[in-house]
DNA sequence: CCTTAATCGAGACGGTACGTCAGGTCTTGTG
DNA sequence: CACAAGACCTGACGTACCGTCTCGATTAAGG
């Protein structure tokens, strides 16, 4: 007898189109950002994603759970940089919210304040998008206080928040991500004095 | 003879309840901070200022137009405060943001984030409900700047936004405005070090 | 204080158009005479009424109860002939199904056809639609027999059916009504010798 | 070398299951009987067949055609009688509407109407439902005219439509095939009367 | 025995209509 | 004129179903 592997013994019937789901989820990302969440229709998402809107709601619940999932998707993979100084890593850090094209700002912003008011997806939201960059930045500051590069009393929590908090702001208010020059000066101006206000 | 300098002199018929406006924009207010913009109803909204929808019309052109107008029938006059010292004033700008029950910053981000994709509404809404208070942190600061208490080198309009990128940060992940705790901390452990690092 | 007659006082808000109703059942009959039941879109029936869905939603619950409302609208009143001779009122009887131009018959037999299988319309659909017509015949056939111008085992109800029950028929296999041939025919060959046959 | 006059030799792959097939028509006149031709979900017959979509469609074209196979395959075998007098012969034709159960002339009935707007479907079912049973009753009258039981002037055809009528008429309106009182009245009081008003 | 080709059940697919609902306008009667 | 009520048109919502397509598995027939 052979021994079977097969943990899940294929799904009967057509399998979803994985390509669809992509196409979909790209769709999503630009018309959200052309239009916003209000005026976003699932006709034309669907339109241009060649689909009908059946497959989507196949897929997600609702406009709002489509559009939480396109802005996921959106995200690049965090990684915690180790680049040999404090301020090295910050940079680093704080690089991940320029944005290659103000768009996954924008939408990330568009999804953050339609997920305001309904709870549970304000968690998903907070949890996938708001998450991961922070941990970051909080791991980064952790380790080089360990090495006695950050004094004790430094509130991490807050100062962790801040450059999330500063990205969202201009996009919200300026419809601009963070840019090069604020990036270093967040760093140098606002983090480092903050963390270490001998070495300035 | 009456001296009647009125130019526009008492319009036909029956006057306008001026009641009712304010009922309006109260119960905006409450039914947008509930269910966030999209899932607001005007007819709720007329519902709960006993009133219909003619009336709401009659005074704001669009639903976008009276939310923008209930949040800005929120905002606290905003005051440049002279209290002796660059951190007692910082202090006192950074209080306008200690909503008094949450209330206010969440109808504020509800409003930017909805105006986030209409171009003249984002203009509006960033006037006056935006800009106030920054004002006057940024008028703090330049008159502290005068008497030597800033060095030159500052990012003064970095500086300026950290506060209300804060406060809106923490109302749309967490939906909760600043209290005095996090206040004191963003002046003495932020604001003050950006400003002034060596007198911490 | 005057006399208060007025029993419904006057429904607040504005009234309903009634040119609106009768535009909508004459686009409906219109429709569905073109394309049946189930391929008449309610879409285009809003569309000719130069109205929307939602007139009609208000007005009737379900596109079958529009239908039906619309085929009662296209039925002439029924008046019980009297005109000197048994042939002579069964002829104006049986004349009631010529139908002016076949559109009547064909949205009636549409109708019964699509009610047959939900009883409750059925039934609205039966005594509004099948009774009246019927009503007639029986009253004349009776009126006719207590004078003594009909053998009295003749079977009244069957043969009272027999005249809607060609015309349905013929809409239904042939798109046609009855024309005065045939009513002629089954009055002198059919219905005659069979309430009286010594008459020929 | 073996005769193989098979036009059709054997298509290649896995045969048709017969059996299917009748599974499949048996459950789509439960399901139209039960729901009427527009609430009959293809799903709901497929899962009385116990198979799925793809099996129907590989059969009939459209869901029109399936009802139409459904209601030719109740029809009984239509026998032209020949039983030793003229109303002997009306009653075994009229008796032919008589349905088992009445599950046969409630199918009819829908299937009429449905293909009432179809004209392609319409010309099918009328020759396969319609035509049969009334080519009896002709073929009967014409018979016994030979034989002088009929006298010359009566109108065959009107008369030959009179029993069908009958029958969908009480389907359409009432949910009754005929039964053996009505198939006796209807010969005895009506048919054989207008076919030969002398000996009633 | 193994390839071929069509079947089978299941279910995803694109499209389209349903019936609902909300925004913004218009029309009543009343004050 | 303002006001409350509610009908109006427009258009999107989320659901449901038709008819098609695709999957893995099954089932003869032919080499």
């Amino acid at each position: 007898m052979v021994s079977d592997i097969s943990r899940t013994p294929t799904p009967a019937g057509r399998p979803r189109d994985p390509a669809l789901e992509r196409a979909i989820l790209a769709a999503t990302v630009e018309v959200v950002i052309e239009s916003g969440f209000a005026a976003a229709r699932l006709e034309e998402i669907a339109r241009r994603a060649h689909t009908g809107k059946a497959a989507i709601y196949r897929r997600w619940r609702s406009k709002t759970e489509l559009v939480i999932a396109a802005a996921e998707s959106l995200l690049a993979e965090v990684v915690v940089p180790d680049e040999g100084s404090l301020r090295q890593d910050l940079l680093a850090c704080a690089r991940h919210y320029v944005s290659p094209n103000t768009r996954t700002a924008l939408m990330l912003a568009t999804v953050l304040a339609e997920a305001t008011h309904t709870d549970e997806l304000r968690a998903t939201a907070l949890e996938s998008i708001g998450r991961p960059p922070t941990e970051a930045l909080r791991t980064v500051i952790q380790r080089w206080a360990l090495r006695g590069a950050v004094r004790s009393s430094a509130p991490v929590e807050l100062i962790v928040s801040l450059i999330p908090a500063i990205a969202f702001h201009r996009v919200l208010l300026h419809h601009e991500g963070l840019n090069e020059t604020i990036v270093v000066s967040m760093v140098d101006d606002v983090l480092m004095p903050a963390l270490n206000p001998g070495h300035q």
